[in-house]
DNA sequence: TTGACATGATACCATATGGTGTCATTTTAA
DNA sequence: TTAAAATGACACCATATGGTATCATGTCAA
């Protein structure tokens, strides 16, 4: 599997990318995140698994509560994978030219 | 539902994104695509409906077959929410050096 | 030491997702 | 005109996913 599979399946759900935005503010306990989410304790702790498991963010026990921090460098290979594409961008108008060129012999 | 919703659902799965890297070279029809995935026509089918869903690619019926072809720009605003987090890559970092001076301290 | 607080861990559920197989329809080449 | 090619459209299946409810366990404050 895609080193980057588990960060891009992470990214795929609305909830999760919410944390990530919370959490890039400060770190939350998971009862904290639960006050902004609309769902239970339980579903929040799901999402914050599936968000670890893509490295996006790192749980660590404090006491009797838990403490999600977020890891903003695992962005990075995602952010690298879709740059790739950047340079079709230009590209893509190129071929907008190629279009319209044959529109004209038409 | 965020616009960007869709577009992350599509990046999601493995085989989509290796169809969005075989577009980026040329478009295809869904035959030839097939040909690389190692599944049936219908399923590449159903990947790329997904994936016209999140404005990623272009169908486009021409005669018998139906060529697909990539659409870099929807990958833009993708870029953009990440790019969101760009600037807590060094804060971390910053955050690195607390960790260690309260190490330090203890 | 004792109850409230913050979680961890499960069991369970409905739906979404990823695949397959099959059949009808349109298009092309002989 | 006719069979093969290329799809579109379904029906069907097993699993993954997103949520809930519930109960056990460790921790803090009075």
């Amino acid at each position: 599997m895609s080193p980057l599979q588990p960060a891009f399946r992470a990214l795929a759900d609305p909830t999760r990318r919410d944390i990530l935005r919370r959490l890039s503010a400060r770190q939350m306990t998971i009862s904290e995140i639960t006050l902004h989410c609309d769902m239970t304790r339980a579903a929040v702790k799901k999402h914050l698994v599936v968000l670890e498991e893509g490295n996006l963010i790192h749980m660590q026990r404090q006491g009797r509560e838990t403490l999600s921090t977020l890891n903003a460098e695992a962005l990075k290979p995602v952010v690298d994978w879709l740059s790739y594409f950047e340079s079709f961008w230009d590209e893509n108008l190129t071929n907008l030219h190629d279009l319209l060129s044959k529109e004209d012999t038409t």
